[in-house]
DNA sequence: ATCAGGCATGTTATAACATATCAACCCCGA
DNA sequence: TCGGGGTTGATATGTTATAACATGCCTGAT
């Protein structure tokens, strides 16, 4: 399970680690990681949590990578397609993959005062979901698991 | 575990059942079900699956009970706190709660064919998410569990 | 060499989901 | 009768997401 996003690390190791991750892995795919696409998934990144399309494409038309909502949604599909981001269906927002590995079935743990995302892996298909859904005869594509709370940070803070 | 919803049964009594039992748990929580937010749970319990807000609208302006989406969002908040009717993230939509009890962390099973939804019931703070939380010092307060699939039904339709 | 096809992007417009704000009303208790 | 809380009415706007169509660019087949 080891969460990562709510401990101190090497940022920069962090996001040039991730980066090259991901561009061995769309290479491996026969993806190609254009650079609006590149700058997305850096953006995400760099930031560690979740962030909105519109912030995004607020980022990308600063750059001068497109100004326009499709800009942004494309990017993103993209990067949730190849696995490299995944949407935080509760806030309606993106955050990149921090398990650069192979497919998995995310779960987050959301902190609704800075909204950092932890990234930890379920098993899709076991724990008590699992079992209504074979009890029910219903067959699972896609699971959404996702927590929100206060992360320790956020616990001390006087705003909380 | 025992989910709802991709079953047969007798949808009348279903409704009067849980029109029943809303009606009780305001009365004993001091909650106004006034003649807009008992509709709209009626609604939501005919259809038996998630319903969009300005779905929902649309029924209640047709029966003049008011037509900007204010009156569907407000309506829809009450009967969430309430804990008559869930959101389910995934699709932005609503469903009637069907485990008219007390308070519990809903888990849905969520067809992508009709939308038909089953409610399952999770232990929040068990599991792995739940090891996850504590290992990172997270608090959680809400759990969003939802998995997409086909129900039974839809997995025989040509459409699928 | 050229042209068809796929893929990425540009551009405009609009759909779908959600909330802020203020006014009006109604009921009940002081 | 006055005032306050809660509900509704109404207008406007904010936020998230996609449809639809046009353009450019590379590549491989002929």
């Amino acid at each position: 399970m080891s969460p990562r996003g709510f401990s101190c690390h090497d940022h920069a190791t962090c996001m040039s680690d991730m980066l090259e991750r991901a561009e061995t892995r769309c290479r491996d795919k026969g993806l190609n990681l254009t650079p609006v696409r590149r700058r997305t998934l850096e953006i995400l990144l760099d930031e560690h949590r979740a962030l909105g399309a519109y912030d995004l494409l607020a980022q990308l038309a600063a750059e001068g990578l497109g100004s326009q909502p499709p800009v942004a949604y494309r990017a993103l599909d993209f990067l949730v397609n190849a696995g490299l981001a995944h949407k935080i269906e509760a806030l309606n927002a993106y955050v990149a993959c921090t398990h650069s590995g192979a497919d998995h079935a995310p779960a987050f743990l959301i902190c609704r005062g800075c909204r950092a995302v932890a990234e930890a892996s379920t098993a899709p298909a076991s724990g008590r979901l699992g079992d209504a859904a074979r009890a029910a005869g219903f067959q699972i594509e896609r699971t959404v698991v996702e927590a929100q709370g206060l992360c320790p940070d956020c616990q001390q803070d006087p705003a909380a």
